[in-house]
RNA sequence: GGACGGGUUCCCGAGUGGCUAAAGGGGGCAGACUGUAAAUCUGCUGGCGAACGCCUACGGAGGUUCGAAUCCUUCCCCGUCCA
């Protein structure tokens, strides 16, 4: 542990790596008063129950939390599972659709084993905002919302955009930010986290502190990590992310996906490198090494993060075993092939490797699919069992072991 | 409450009676090239069938017609303006 820090270091400390922080006067006077008083800090982080998987991009904003863990401080997560029924309409176009309790019920159940791979269980609070928020009555909301004003509501940028281009935008997500915002009262968080993204909501929490009389809390967002397509941000949404439980080779794949300019933005955010260490990365980039080399390592340090080294090791051999030398994988599934033989387009479909006939005819057209490396495209083709496994791929990546059976 | 405009395949968006499984773009998938990167080029992109074909699909339901995404009725939803 890290808490005999002067506050000096650690202010230094926990500005590495963020976007925004507000203030820093502010953050430097509550670890004072903290330290004086032996009185840990209550740094809020609010968890969308949207879906089960914590991605790497959530993992940046979730390491930095831990950081204040190693100060001493407490994390305290608050569940959007009132909120998340509402539904975050931020930087979306369109109205989220409302989540029904079983499916929050069925994310959360996984969610805290994904978070404790990152957070330290000792000094963290797990809070559901329904536990308050669903007592609201009709007059506590109109005493909420008195609090702010529907011109400050709609400054926001994914609004106003809404609202000009004719786009519905519901009541209840112009009142998403103050709930939110109301956790922040009701948790007495002296700090927020969250992302790039989320800048303005924490804002809203800063201000309706003050009105209920509390001080208001310090706001400190992280970059937004960009998702494996290079382009959006990294989203369960857009399905473009790395999920931190994801297999180890699955987790090395995408990343070795994401763009070159990516790499060194991703040591950043998403690994425990050392500032010099990604200046030697950033060196060696420049000097006309292939990036490919340094994307693998950046892959590496990721999946031995989630996993362990050796899973990260394993994970980079068969990479380059199945991709640069197009030998099929150690591991894949297998299919038992009745003596009779079966067709082609069914072993394809009935084994899920594609999930129609017609897709699997396709793929047959367009030369998408081998037997023991052998091109194939006749659609009228048996398989039968032979004395040794057969290995069907089909595209780049999906393989299949097709042994005897019945 | 009134007037008007709109709801199309994963997304955006064309399409106003048969030539429409529906232009175009995006995304995705596949092939070539590669470093499973990017860029580029090419092809594919509802399902079933070997095939003539059949089924499902243009907000929901019903109707007109030999034939409807396209016309009519009704319901639901969204937006704009007026009150």
């Amino acid at each position: 542990m890290t808490e005999k820090l002067p506050v000096s270091e650690q202010v230094t400390l926990l500005k590495r790596g963020i976007d925004r922080l507000e203030t820093e006067e502010e953050l430097r006077q509550l670890l004072e008063r903290s330290h004086q008083a032996g009185k840990p800090l209550r740094v809020k982080l609010g968890i969308d129950a949207s879906g089960p998987d914590i991605h790497l991009g959530f993992a940046v904003v979730l390491r930095k939390l831990r950081q204040f863990q190693d100060l001493g401080h407490t994390a305290v997560l608050i569940v959007g599972d009132f909120t998340g029924k509402i539904g975050d309409p931020t930087g979306r176009s369109k109205t989220r659709p409302q989540l029904t309790n079983e499916q929050i019920k069925a994310n959360m159940a996984r969610y805290r084993e994904q978070v404790f791979k990152i957070l330290n269980p000792e000094r963290c609070e797990f809070r559901f905002n329904s536990e308050w928020l669903d007592k609201l009555s009709a007059t506590d909301v109109v005493n909420l919302a008195a609090r702010y004003t529907v011109a400050r509501l709609i400054e926001r940028e994914d609004f106003k955009k809404r609202l000009e281009e004719g786009a519905p935008l519901s009541v209840h997500e112009l009142l998403y930010p103050l709930f939110q915002g109301y956790d922040s009262v009701i948790v007495f968080a002296d700090i927020e986290l969250g992302g790039a993204d989320q800048y303005w909501n924490l804002l809203v929490g800063r201000e309706l502190q003050v009105r209920f009389g509390q001080t208001p809390q310090v706001i400190i967002t992280m970059p937004l990590l960009v998702g494996t397509d290079g382009k959006l941000k990294m989203s369960k949404s857009y399905g473009n992310y790395v999920g931190i439980t994801d297999p180890p080779a699955e987790m090395f794949g995408k990343i070795m996906s994401i763009p070159d300019e990516l790499i060194l933005n991703y040591f950043q955010l998403a690994t425990d490198k050392t500032d010099e260490e990604i200046a030697l990365f950033a060196r060696r980039l420049s000097g006309g090494e292939n990036p490919r080399n340094i994307k693998a390592e950046l892959a590496r340090s990721i999946v031995a993060l989630y996993h362990s080294p050796a899973a990260a090791r394993h994970a980079s051999e068969e990479f380059d075993r199945v991709f640069r030398e197009k030998e099929p994988p150690t591991q894949m599934p297998e299919f038992p092939l009745p003596a009779p033989g079966v067709n082609i387009i069914q072993v394809i479909v009935q084994s899920g490797l594609l999930p129609s006939k017609s897709e699997a005819r396709r793929k047959l057209t367009e030369g998408a699919i081998y037997l023991d490396g052998q091109r194939i495209s006749d659609p009228e083709l048996i398989v039968k069992p032979q004395d040794r496994p057969v290995i069907l791929k089909v595209g780049k990546r999906r393989f299949l072991r097709l042994v005897a059976g019945s």
